[in-house]
Formats: structure tokens, sequence, C-alpha cells
DNA sequence: TCCGAATCTGTACGGCGTACAATTTGTACC
DNA sequence: GGTACAAATTGTACGCCGTACAGATTCGGA
């Protein structure tokens, strides 16, 4: 008692030096999350790629699952938080831009918004889009109550479109070009049996055109729309 | 030549008479799925349930994807395609009917969900499940096209639901009733750092109760209120 | 100086999906 | 009725996987 030690937290450590970090070792994973498909991320895979024994990689995560949940947040953490604070700007431009920015970061690595699908949205970066989504629709004019649920259905509608467009995606490669995906998907709906999905097969432009950009927004619109339109307030008293 | 050979698609095949089904093996991954968690569903563990060598299911299918494909696909179709097509009854019950419908079945197989977040909803049931929701739509009114587009953003945010509840859940075993799912997860949101996430602290409960089925049901109106509201037709031409 | 904690490595275990080569079982044709 | 051949199942094997465990090594602190 009574000795100077420093703060555990901040104090250096007995023992070798660390060759690796947390950094590094999700990075690794992430290159080969993009290069080789989620199947080749594992522990040993990752531990190749740096050079290094499988096992060194567990006195930096518990285990393999813990790697992945790190990688997910940080790319949810990739966001530019000083345009989505700026007070200046429409606030329904705002939350396009924290929308489409969190789709395209997710579906930029195809293997990783399998991921993010998997697991609950709670790491910190997490955390902080959430606080940055409810922080604008306060500020649009939402009681604060307000702003949480349409914050939180705004997140359910975002989700689903990540999970939509990923189901598409080859996680062993980056995306094709939109256009391209989009063709490919109208090419098969369009050849469905007409009999048995008459809808389907007619609609199959339309159909296509949700796993792509313009549609995503046309549907953020019409749920901002129903989470702000007149009659949506005086409903808001049914929630739960 | 001449020979009255039946048809090939229903001739009997040559060979020892075939011990299992699709239908057998299916059931057995369920119930593995459901009862031990999404990584005991393992070609070698569906194989054991049956009392089975494992290569045998491999006449069935071509690979262990395809048993999970085809597993999801049967869960979304058990429908009631009957209570759906009933024009009777006011078409956004029906909406509610099969929304409801589909996050239920899913959700009560946690690892289930899992998997169908992770893989296009191109299945026979689940384009089934298409077509009738956009024949419900038309029904109510909406020309093809919109009924089309309408059907897609409602498709999202089901889907968008279904992924932020079930990465809650412990794919092992079957989910708490939803009032303990609720509170468990007030109570994480609530014990978060007030000064780093206020708003999320804050808004616990509200937060808390999107992954049950009243918020759910609240977020469905919303949608459908932007779907259908008067500006929402004039914005239509926006599509892609 | 030496204790003990923190790294890292080597080895090993039990699991996985599935390819390959028998072996058995049935149909179809001579 | 015999026989060729296709289909179903099994046994075995390969190369992966996550990770537990037991050293060996390296450092900070007393």
């Amino acid at each position: 008692m009574g000795s100077d030690q420093q703060a555990s937290a901040t104090r250096r450590r007995p023992g070798p030096r660390r060759i690796l970090s947390e950094e590094v070792i999700v990075a690794a994973a992430l290159r080969l999350l993009d290069e080789r498909g989620a199947e080749a991320v594992s522990i040993r895979g990752i531990a190749a790629e740096l050079g290094v024994a499988p096992n060194a990689l567990y006195t930096y995560f518990p285990d393999k699952a813990a790697v992945l949940r790190t990688l997910v947040d940080r790319l949810i953490g990739e966001h530019d938080a000083e345009a989505l604070a700026d007070v200046g700007r429409p606030w329904r431009e705002r939350v396009h831009e924290l929308a489409l920015g969190l789709r395209a970061r997710l579906l930029a690595h195809p293997g990783a918004a399998a991921l993010l699908l998997g697991a609950p949205m709670d790491g910190p970066q997490a955390l902080l889009l959430g606080e940055r989504l409810f922080a604008l629709l306060a500020e649009a004019g939402l009681d604060d109550d307000v702003a949480v649920h349409a914050g939180y259905v705004l997140i359910v509608y975002i989700l689903g479109a990540i999970a939509l467009e990923a189901a598409e995606l080859d996680p062993a490669r980056p995306a094709p070009p939109e256009a391209e995906r989009i063709a490919a998907r109208r090419a098969g709906f369009a050849a469905l049996p007409a009999d048995r999905y008459p809808r389907t097969a007619a609609g199959a432009d339309t159909i296509a055109a949700y796993i792509g950009t313009g549609q995503f927004r046309w549907g953020l619109e019409r749920v901002l729309d129903g989470l702000t339109h007149p009659d949506s307030a005086g409903r808001r008293s049914r929630a739960l």
C-alpha cells in the first residue's frame, strides 16, 4: 500500500514486447475477407498473413468471434461525424448521408455485411452512430423520444436494405458496378416462369432495382414520410 | 425405340431404395438447429441424427449450403395462403398478417433467421410469398408496378426487423418470452455510460422495445403510411 | 538478483466438409 | 433368366478449422 504504481490500464506490462496489435490483426482479417472471402478469415489464415503462430492472436482477442465483432464495429465507425453534425445542412440530407454512408461502407466489404447481420449492433462505434442519428433527428425538431423511435425505424430499414443487397454479392470479391448487378438480377427475375410468378416476372425491372442506390434512397424517403407526416404524430402513442 | 418407358422424371431409378428423403433431412437439420444451435447443424450431425453415414446425404443435396437454403425456404413457405388472399378482410390487416407471420416463423427458429439473412430470398416459397404480397397490394388498389415497389419496401423493413431481433437471440435455444428479452435489452442500454451515449441511455425503454411485436407493428404502419400518403404518389417517378 | 506475469511457439485434440473408391441393390434389356 | 449398368450407401482419407495445453522466452518491479 502507498506504492505509487501507475494506473493498471496504462502501466507497461511485463513480458516480451507485443509484436502485433488489435489494429493490424483486424486489418489483416479485413484484407483476407475482401480478397478471399468469409471462409478465408480464419485464425490460422490471419496468423499466416502476419507471419505468426495461430495462437499468438489469443493474447489480443479471446476468440475468433471477437475479431469479427471488432472488425464490423470499426467499419461502422468510419463515418464523417462532422458532416453529420453540421446543423447548417438540411436534416433530410444528413440522414441520407448517414444511411448511404453506412450502406456503402458495408457493401464495399461484402463479407462484412453478412457479419453485421449476425450479431447485435452493440459495439462502441455502432452506439456512437446511433447517438449521432438520434441527435440529428432531435435537431430536426423531433422530441427526444420521437427521435429515438424514428431513428430505430430508420435503422431497421437500413439493416434490411443491407441484408437484401449483401445477399446478392459474392463475399470473396469486390462488388461489381451497381448497374451490372441490377441487370443480372433483372435477367434472373424476368426468366422466372410467368405462369407461376406472374407479378414477379412482370415486375422484374422494379424488383431488380431494389438492390441499387436509387431505390434505397426512394424507400428511405418513403419511410421518412411515414415517420413525419401529420397522421403519424397522433399514432405515436400506439408504441408498445 | 417404341418402348413405353415412363417419363424420365417419374421413372423409378435403378439402385437400392432410398432410405431418406429431402424432407426428413431438412426436418433433422431443423431439429438440430433448434435444439443445439447453428454450429450443430453439420452434415455429420444430421447424418448421425438419421443413423446414416455422412456421405449418404450427398445424393439428396449437392452440399451443406443447399440443405440450409431448402430449410429456410420451407420455413418461409409455411404461411396461410388462403387467409392472405381473402379479399373480404381489410388489406392492411392482411399485410400485417403476412409480415407478422413471416417474422414469427423465423424468430421461432433463431438459427434459421441468421441463415435467411445470409443468402438471397430466391427459393420457390420465397418467390410465392412475394407474389402473394404483390397481389394483396394490387387488390388494395395500387397499380401493379406501385404494388411491387411497395411490396419491396415492406420486405426490406421486415428483413431489417428480423435481423435486428435475431441478432439478440441465442441460436442454440428457443427465444425467451418477448417481455423478458425486452427487459434484458433495456437493462443493457440503460447501463451504458450516460456521458458518452446520452440519448441511447435515456431512450433505453424505447430502443429496447424495438425487438418486440408492438414496435414492429408500429413501424410497419409508419412504412405503410409513407408508401400510401398523398405526397408519396407524386414522388414515385423518382424511382431509379 | 530474482519472481512472476505476459508473449509467443509447438503440439495435439476433436471437429468439419467432402472427394474417392468399393460395395450393395435394384431396373432394363438381351 | 442372365447380365450390364445406374443409383445408393459406406469406409476411408485429406486438408482444413478453433483452440486448449505445456513449454520457452522476455521483460517489469520488488
